[in-house]
DNA sequence: TTGACTCATCAACCCACATTGATATATACT
DNA sequence: AGTATATATCAATGTGGGTTGATGAGTCAA
């Protein structure tokens, strides 16, 4: 067991929740390339422009995407800190996972 | 952006998906210390026995545990392969994410 | 100002899923 | 056999959230 003091599981349970969503990991698929519009978006996903707008709102208030608005364009942008976050949780528990051993109840 | 050949979105959005209940998560942190029954996970978790069947079940399906019977015990325990899978998504993603530059599109 | 364009928000619908309580299955003990 | 324990499954309920279409708000061009 790594030194990982409880990491918040309210906050982990938002990340992961927002990354739950088949539509948006292609988003997140699509920002690995760098910013993106929305419009630019739109033409890769398969959703009307109502419900892309509701995804990323969806990855906005967890953390995982910026936004940034120019004339009447808006640009997302995948955000490092949030999948550091993630990453080091699993990453913690993986190594966990490898060196666990027997049962430890029920004896 | 690193060579990845576009993980399965799919089985991501599931591992996902299993992962972003809090009580699940808190599951996950138990079973962090090793492979516990379920009689033991019960005293732990604020959730009766037939909800807490159901978030190991969902787990397991979504492969994130493996279970073993012996006798009239069930125990689970971490499946270290599930969250390698994870990592190496979001790490990946994560690198892509602090090298990105301005913005691809509507230029 | 008018209209076209980009994006967000709202209202309504529907379905997956978390939750609960009851029942079933399987094992152990007497 | 019968009873107690451990766990899974089933049925029923309620709610969160994904989806859609329409409307609103802001921006640019003519």
């Amino acid at each position: 067991m790594t030194t990982w003091t409880s990491a918040p599981t309210g906050r982990m349970a938002k990340l992961f929740r927002a990354l739950s969503d088949e539509k948006r990991l292609r988003i997140v698929e699509l920002l690995r390339g760098g910013e993106r519009c929305v419009c630019d978006l739109q033409e890769a996903i398969d959703a009307g422009q109502s419900l892309l707008s509701f995804h990323l709102k969806t990855l906005k208030e967890a953390g995982i995407v910026d936004d940034r608005r120019e004339g009447r364009w808006a640009f997302y942008s995948l955000n490092a800190e949030a999948f550091a976050e993630v990453e080091g949780f699993v990453a913690g528990v993986r190594q966990d996972a490898e060196s666990s051993g027997g049962s430890k109840c029920c004896g």
